[in-house]
RNA sequence: UGGGACGUGGCCAAGUUGGCAAGGCACAGGACUUUGACUCCUGCACUCGCUGGUUCGAGUCCAGCCGUCCCAGCCA
């Protein structure tokens, strides 16, 4: 498209080789979900890769393949979440959509090849044994009793857990290896066990399931991927992958993937972890997956977030094989930049204090012209309705400011956004001493927000008119956690959790104008934030904004 | 001497065959400004985990050391 020159990572480096020196014509990733819960922004990483290669590259695809390999966790919902949430991230696997489920046959004639090799054994050692004997990090396994039982009982052994006639957790199928190997993946690793419960895609044809090692090198080749892309705690297990590749004729497969590893997407003040994710679910501590605080994919949906943010994130980020967390910001500044470009302004005060402008005719109204978006001059212009009694923010207003305050305060001076200067006069407070209103006089000559005489103002407030003002219901974000690694100190993530990272303002005042109302427009609130109609609780009679991301506010660093 | 990997500025991250440290975020100054936003300038590693070695020359090669992470599920 452009001219820019996209910055490789090693693993496109590697592709550029494999077809540089002819060992791949087309390129074949895949993204591998398990759906045993919805997607974060971590897997986010892993689908802009994989969908992204297959984008880059001439004839390249990319499968959305679910390793649905234990039914105890799979759930359809997860299945369904997941795909929506790669469409929502702009990625379309098209007719390539797989469930490594849809090999089950195909595992199984390999695991009795395997076992007709000698390869594999049935092991009737129980769960504890097969622990004791794997050894430890430092000390040599060693061979089960079980592991020289000839070809012939072993397939009859194999067929009864297949029929159903071994209880869970009796026997399982072993691939017949190296205990002794330094690569504790390699002793023997178990790839088939009984499980009786029903598969959301198999139902009950299946008691036994194969394990992950053994069912995804197989996957890939089946489905002839070329570069099978995981994260880095795979690495251990890459020379499994090889050895089962190894261990069937390469004939009968399309491709001989070669697995390749990267580092997972950290971010600070927030937990990646599905375990961690899900807890927070279950135990109320969030409103559900899609709680707009979450970094679940639907949570990032549902808090305005879009997906081309999210993507360009991603680039910025890169690949690399060096783990690290990256700083929450990195991630905000992409969202703004590109709601910078792209979004409405309005105006929206949310914490509102009155201002009546006492030498305002009472009755009195003028509309103004204002810029939809002075990024977009194409956006064009809406109207603003002015009259006596305005809203402005609690926080424009210092009855004791410092020097470097620029806003409202006593006898000071400022000019209202489009409309005019306004004098502050006197403040009304009540019985506690809160300030409850402001008094102020207007300069009829700053019409638009110039003075003739040319006297410049510092401080430019947004407002709203009373009158004309409408009501909205405004849910502020703060970071779920207080910390950058929470449960760092405690060893408890729970115990870092931020009790005010969500506060609702139910009596927000916007000006009419946004109701061109459309759920899908993310507005910009000036001088506070993007906001993003909720897609679950707002209507059109009592609009909800989601607070999608703060605007830079270099002033909270003055203050400081 | 279990095995595997990683270590470039606060964070992420480029650094092909050794030639004398990209870029982004953050931060700090400044300009501009009817959003203290945006935009635009400027600054921000005499140094690449450490120590030696090879070389005219090393982040890049060699050796040793140090640090961090992953692996002992019939999870993926």
């Amino acid at each position: 498209m452009n001219e820019v020159i996209e910055k490789k990572d090693f693993i496109r480096d590697i592709i550029d080789e494999d077809i540089k020196n002819g060992k791949h014509k087309k390129i074949k990733t895949r993204f591998p979900p398990e759906p045993n819960g919805y997607l974060h922004i971590g897997h986010a990483k892993s689908i802009c890769l994989n969908f992204g290669i297959s984008q880059e590259y001439q004839n390249a695809t990319c499968n959305l393949r679910f390793d649905d390999t234990n039914p105890e966790k799979e759930e359809m919902e997860y299945i369904d979440s997941i795909k929506e949430d790669v469409k929502w991230l702009g990625f379309d696997w098209g007719e390539n959509l797989f469930h490594a489920s849809c090999y089950f046959d195909k595992l199984h004639k390999f695991a009795v090849y395997l076992i007709e090799q000698g390869k594999a054994y049935v092991d009737n050692l129980s769960f504890e044994e097969i622990r004791e004997y794997r050894g430890t990090l430092t000390k040599a396994g060693k061979n089960s009793p079980y592991r020289d039982r000839s070809i012939e009982e072993n397939l009859n052994l194999f067929e009864e857990m297949r029929n159903g006639n071994v209880e869970e957790g009796k026997c399982v199928l072993r691939a017949k290896i190296d205990m002794k190997s330094p690569n504790l993946n390699m002793r023997d690793p178990v790839i088939y066990r009984v499980k009786k419960s029903d598969h959301p895609k198999t139902g009950d044809k299946w008691c036994i399931y194969p394990m992950y090692d053994f069912t995804h090198g197989y996957s890939d080749a089946i489905e002839g991927i070329t570069h099978s892309l995981c994260t880095l705690e795979f690495e251990d297990h890459r020379p499994l992958y090889d050895w089962f590749l190894d261990q069937l004729p390469a004939e009968w497969f399309p491709s001989r993937p070669r697995q390749i590893e990267f580092s997972r997407l950290e971010l600070t003040y927030t937990i990646m972890s599905k375990r961690m994710l899900i807890q927070l679910v279950k135990e109320n501590h969030v409103s559900g997956w899609n709680d707009p605080r979450m970094v679940t994919i639907s949570g990032f949906r549902r808090r305005g977030y879009t997906p081309k943010s999210i993507r360009e994130f991603m680039k910025g980020v890169g690949i690399s094989k060096s783990k690290g967390y990256v700083e929450f910001s990195n991630l905000e500044y992409y969202i703004r930049q590109e709601l910078n470009a792209t979004s409405p302004r309005v105006m929206a005060v949310i914490d509102p204090l009155k201002v009546v402008i006492t030498n305002y005719p009472e009755d009195k109204v003028e509309e103004f012209d204002v810029e939809i978006n002075p990024e977009d001059k194409s956006s064009g212009t809406r109207k603003v309705p002015f009259c006596r009694e305005i809203y402005i923010e609690k926080s424009d207003f210092m009855e004791e400011p410092s020097k470097k305050f620029f806003r409202l305060r006593p006898d000071g001076e400022v000019r209202l956004k489009n409309a005019y200067f306004i004098k502050c006069e006197e403040i009304i407070k009540d019985n506690k001493g809160n300030i409850i209103e402001l008094r102020c006089s207007y300069d009829p000559l700053s019409k638009g927000g110039n003075s003739p005489d040319g006297r410049k103002v510092k401080g430019t407030l947004h407002w709203v008119s009373v009158k004309h003002g409408k009501k909205i219901e405004v849910r502020e974000y703060d970071r779920l956690f207080k910390t950058e690694f929470p449960g760092k100190e405690t060893g408890n993530f729970l115990d870092d959790i931020n009790s005010e990272s969500l506060t609702i303002k139910k009596h927000c005042i916007i000006e009419p104008a946004f109701f061109d109302y459309n759920k899908n427009t993310r507005y910009q609130f000036m001088r506070n934030g993007y906001y993003y109609p909720d897609p679950f609780d707002s209507t059109k009679e009592k609009p909800v904004f989601n607070q999608i991301v703060k605007l830079k506010d270099t002033w909270q660093n003055v203050k400081k």
